[in-house]
DNA sequence: TTCTCTACTGTGAACGCTCACAGAGACATG
DNA sequence: CATGTCTCTGTGAGCGTTCACAGTAGAGAA
């Protein structure tokens, strides 16, 4: 017999049917929902009860307008998204930022900026202040697009070490550097000797401090550096086999090899495979990433593990940190050695 | 030299800035913002200039609160997230969404609602009218929350077919029936004479619809339906398995076997390689979804695919209707056979 | 001329909230 | 008794839009 619902939304009770309800002021109200002090426990109790019995939800446009807040945050992808979702890491990064912003009950846009003109209408949507603060995947650091929200005041936090240190922008990364010392010292410890790398491209931050890793564990094991067992990829599976061929002719007794990612592990694993040499038994390889390159290769890789997941967590805490007028900060996070068939 | 950035963003121009700028009112100025007609040429074009000159940006929360619009939309899935996050068709799905929606300037807000508390947080948010209308993607359709969106009068599409008929909801959906049909007429065309089926769970749209196709095209073809040579699955490869089993037992001449589901079809796999059966040569076998599943599989599957870039497109143009005040609609669309060694 | 109609423009009032401020008690201190 | 401090409450103003309405100018018709 109600008048509900086909469409006709009834209009919604604001703070003013609140506060007629609970015998009070739109300010007590207003203290209330702000969690607010200087509000006596009988004025609270009123308007609780108000609120819960007029179903009484906050207006956030109009809360907005005059506070400034949109209390929404973007997460931005930039460049090129079919590889990232197509990547599970990237699916539990973007669930992991949701979830944990909800606990805040602050909403996550989705706003992927893959064409020119995308890139400028997301740019002005979040310059005009319509997102408090941006998560960002961009496949290279040191993007114009972090630069520009940068500039703007934007507060902003990456995913993945910049590349160009000079501005200061947040971000956290796992701690390639320390994922890859792991394996290589993993590696020896099973009794490999001559153990090679395939690094990524020098001029990601995962290439250099994997390669970094890499020397830091031989340097500590007493080991001299061979250049001949250093090869670099480009962190495609045809970048790997490529490498792992000029490493068999440099060096072909090499009897371990880590590689930079799952992807090029992939590459270098057929390469081997050509070559007629045995895995794991008389070459190791360690990857990188645990990509699903990784379950999907045979033998399965053993890799590194980056923690999706609190990266996720990490990033949304620091993003509210610095909406809250907190400095910049970067975080980086321990990696996991997942001991699979390739070693 | 400018006292730009350092995090203190700088008071955006509003309206009033521009109809300054340009010599006209806030009211003119609002008219060619919403591409409003009475405004004479002079006048546009001094505002458009003015728009340009100061970087106006339309602030929406004031508009918002007045027009009662929230333009945005939600994308809300309910439910198992792993299982879809790791589908690259709910990425497609998700991505193109998300696209289609830019081209209007509407941002998309996710939404997960796994536990009961995310769901009723998520639900009061929604009938708060802080969304227009909502994406939905449910496991089982006929879900509470959609029952209950639909109640409050929340525009609202559906990705697949609910099953719960009662309910006028909109959805998008590919044309599970007419794939099954062309599954089984392509198994039938290259020779194939005794075709199985392993069935979804019947209480699923896709199960009762991709059953009834398999039905229609024998019937077509003048072949008595045998019910030996139907067994019913859930999904799972361990299912499809047993499925596959039960019909080795039942109709140990069977030559080829439609199954509901990919991963299903990954079990069947497994089933007829256990009992000798060669695929293709022996049996040959036609799979539905297109999933990874397809392609890990050895042989690959032959399988159906669902056009989800145009699912999300055609999800995004109801709900929008809807948002405009149109009916409810459902929109099947066409599926596409993609063949593989499986057959 | 005068009136009507059309095309356009400006203005005040809202939308629902927060914020700053003023003010009221209650109580202690000088 | 005056004064100060502390806790709590109500009120007016204003955030930046859109919308309804009133008004103006110019063209054409009576």
């Amino acid at each position: 017999m109600t008048m509900s619902n086909a469409g006709a939304r009834r209009k919604a009770p604001t703070i003013h049917d609140v506060a007629r309800e609970a015998g009070v002021s739109r300010g007590t109200v207003s203290r209330v929902l702000n969690g607010g002090h200087y509000v006596s426990p009988a004025a609270r109790e009123a308007v609780e009860a108000a609120i819960k019995s007029t179903g009484y939800v906050v207006n956030r446009h109009a809360r907005s307008l005059i506070t400034g807040r949109s209390d929404s945050v973007g997460f931005l992808l930039t460049e090129p998204q079919e590889r990232f979702f197509e990547d599970p890491n990237f699916n539990v990064l973007l669930r992991g930022c949701t979830q944990a912003l909800a606990a805040y009950d602050i909403p996550l846009l989705l706003m992927l900026a893959g064409t020119q003109d995308e890139r400028r209408r997301i740019t002005r949507y979040i310059t005009a202040g319509h997102v408090d603060g941006v998560l960002l995947v961009s496949s290279h650091s040191g993007d114009p697009v972090a630069e520009e929200l940068r500039a703007a005041g934007v507060p902003l936090v990456a995913c993945g070490k910049p590349i160009g240190q000079a501005s200061k922008v947040s971000y956290v990364a796992a701690d390639d550097r320390d994922g890859a010392r792991d394996m290589v010292r993993f590696l020896h410890a099973s009794g490999r000797r001559r153990i090679a790398t395939v690094t990524g491209p020098l001029d990601t931050p995962g290439g250099v401090d994997r390669l970094a890793g890499y020397r830091e564990v031989l340097a500590e094991l007493g080991i001299e550096v061979d250049d001949r067992l250093i090869e670099h990829g480009d962190y495609s599976r045809a970048g790997g086999e490529a490498a792992a061929e000029r490493l068999l002719t440099a060096a072909p007794d090499l009897d371990a090899v880590f590689v930079a990612s799952d992807l090029m592990a992939q590459g270098v694993l057929s390469a081997l495979h050509k070559a007629g040499r045995r895995v794991p038994e008389d070459v190791a390889i360690g990857g990188f990433d645990d990509s699903p390159a990784a379950l999907a290769s045979s033998p399965e890789l053993t890799t590194i593990r980056q923690p999706w997941d609190r990266i996720a967590n990490e990033m949304v805490r620091v993003l509210l940190a610095q909406i809250g007028g907190e400095d910049p900060a970067a975080v980086i996070l321990p990696t996991e050695l997942i001991e699979r068939r390739s070693t």
